[in-house]
DNA sequence: TATGAATGAGGCTTCATTCAT
DNA sequence: AATGAATGAAGCCTCATTCAT
């Protein structure tokens, strides 16, 4: 593809002369194609494709495609964070607020695996990106703060064993909820797409905050 | 870099007319170039490089990108899985089997970063060529193999409560212990790298073979 | 010659910004080129030098090498029915029509072999490109058109006998014409170049106008 | 296709040390593969599958792929020349001798479409190669030998008109038997293929024969 | 703020051919 | 007389990016 032009129907007026609009239109068309085929396997012309401006603009609203991959980045980042922000666990007893925030987390994950795509193709460009971006890393002190917080609940309330640490915690929700949305290509190729069906991931994710609350009860 | 011929050093004389050789010299060149960059960001004239021979016998050997990187697949998943032949779980109690097993998954795929970068690159592309291969379907029957007979053990020994699904158990192992690898460098981006230092991962190691073993125990 | 980059003397700035005009010029320059080594003879590049504009051009504006022989043919076939629509026979007695019209023939045939070798080489490739070319197809019922017209009034006014077939009698008139520059090279190489010389030139001129009136007449 | 190596049926042991018929094999295949793509169109490897041998030996006996076209031009040339030495026409009275060498032609044309094709090949090439070869010039001196005695006798018996040129004949004759099969495909793409049945092409040979009688004939 | 046309660099692949035995 | 492995040169094409208005 060598010339990617807006085509009559985009160009409605709504469009125009609203630079922040365009700018959103373009990183959602972004997300799309990078999570599709990766940093270096999207083009450019593609994104232009699912827009509803040109090629030319997303040059002139983002320099190149590595600023527009790290803004897309960032955009991914906080927008699944937003989604996180309205989970309100503060009047729950700690096991109870544990076990929703696993179940939360498996279920938010599956809901948005561009998202976990995203960072999949950010690992595999070793974090250089997101090791860039400030906004990023103050997203994700929430999420250790909100595990601090229950877990400091739960050991005063004797729910908890004591020395969790949030970190820790954080990462064996995560690595079980995002290992089911990364590698869900190859694991069903290998071992059948029916562990992905309804459900039997509902009996994985009943499986994920018993291993999670067996973990941190105490004794 | 068109041009990529072998200088002089490299063409030794035991590395011609051994076609056997050539191949895994490329395939080796290959994985090490995928890993790090994934398909499209893969060059070719990259991978030529690391090789001892040239880029024209890239072609010559395995036709094209898109077959290379399919060959280089198999290799990666081949080569794991004879590493996990080597353990021998046979005369352990099913519980100690167990836990063997899962620590020495979590070792071993730290030990292959590489190979688990080429899963995280195929779950990119979809586990296209993963789907294409047959030779990587019949590999991977082994591990679910394994766990069917430990579970079996265990069941009739009582160390493990009934119903235990072997795939559910393997997906649980890999989930921690791939994510572990592939995830390290946001995780560390965001939570920092001590994480991922020796003494804090002998300590992760033991509570993911701890998670475990208290998900499969009875009662 | 991989880079085939417009020198300082092609960029005059009445060649750039207006499409129409440089695809003209690569048109032409294919035309040369194709006609001149056939499809797969002919190189990207060359026809590139023969252009006022560059290689990357070809592709930004015809996509690839079959592309743009096959819009070079259809330009060709344009071309050529283009001239022939000049010719005014309306007037004339249908006999003198018809002479007119294969002197004419022989000609313009004569005058224009790269589009002979372009007929030649799509024949070499089956007339894969003129079955695709809707185009191509519309423009030469012109001919069949014109000839029955003329076959109609022969009929009527007694000059000629019935039962002519206008297919037919373009083929003969074609196949003379067409055989007169296609084989020329070899022709010349087996009998001498004195036979495509102008004079005996002019007398198979004559004689092939003899041959298809005494075809055409009556008794 | 890299690796062109005779299967294991091929290898019949009649065929190895007997070099004759090994060139007789290759240029059979190379016919083929000249005849269907041209001459840079055609591939070495196409033309050693078609072999019983290897590519190698393509080069073992004809050096490159230049050299081997001219021996497979000058074998198309020899073959069909062959064919044309079995026609008698010394017996008939010149008419009917006429008659039947035009006859002859354009069935001998139809039934070798690979050796028009080779010729139209060599025109697109400008007759380069057939310019270097002396065989073929020697070989085509028959027809026109053949043609000066049929006139000769003609006009002594009064059945042809004075002052016919064997070469002008010879090409009327040539033109359009050979043009009936070279241009076949573009012909039937433009006007349909039911010229080319069997039906319309008996009624073309008789009104081809027709119109060289008649142009020949005495008044 | 916006854009249609243009582009240089470099990527993947093919092809005829030769090497070494 | 024969061959399997190897190769350099060059071909086609793509891609992110910039020019000129």
């Amino acid at each position: 593809m060598t010339n990617t032009l807006p085509n009559k129907e985009k160009r409605s007026k709504n469009w125009k002369q609203n630079p922040e609009a365009v700018k959103r239109d373009i990183l959602k068309a972004a997300m799309k194609v990078f999570a599709l085929h990766g940093l270096s396997g999207a083009r450019i012309d593609e994104i232009a494709a699912e827009t509803k401006t040109s090629k030319r603009m997303i040059y002139y609203y983002f320099g190149d495609k590595e600023q527009l991959y790290a803004q897309t980045l960032e955009m991914a980042y906080a927008t699944v964070r937003d989604g996180e922000k309205k989970l309100d666990l503060a009047g729950l007893p700690a096991a109870k607020a544990l076990a929703k925030l696993v179940g939360f987390t498996f279920d938010h994950h599956r809901k948005h695996p561009d998202f976990i795509r995203m960072v999949m193709i950010e690992n595999i460009h070793h974090a250089d990106y997101l090791l860039k971006s400030d906004i990023i890393r103050n997203l994700n002190s929430g999420a250790i703060e909100n595990l601090t917080e229950i877990i400091k609940r739960g050991e005063k309330s004797g729910a908890f064993r004591t020395g969790l640490d949030p970190i820790s915690l954080h990462w064996q929700i995560s690595a079980m909820s995002f290992f089911n949305v990364s590698n869900k290509p190859t694991f069903s190729a290998l071992f059948g797409a029916s562990f992905f069906a309804k459900d039997q991931q509902a009996e994985l994710r009943e499986q994920i905050v018993h291993m999670i609350l067996s973990h941190t009860a105490k004794s």
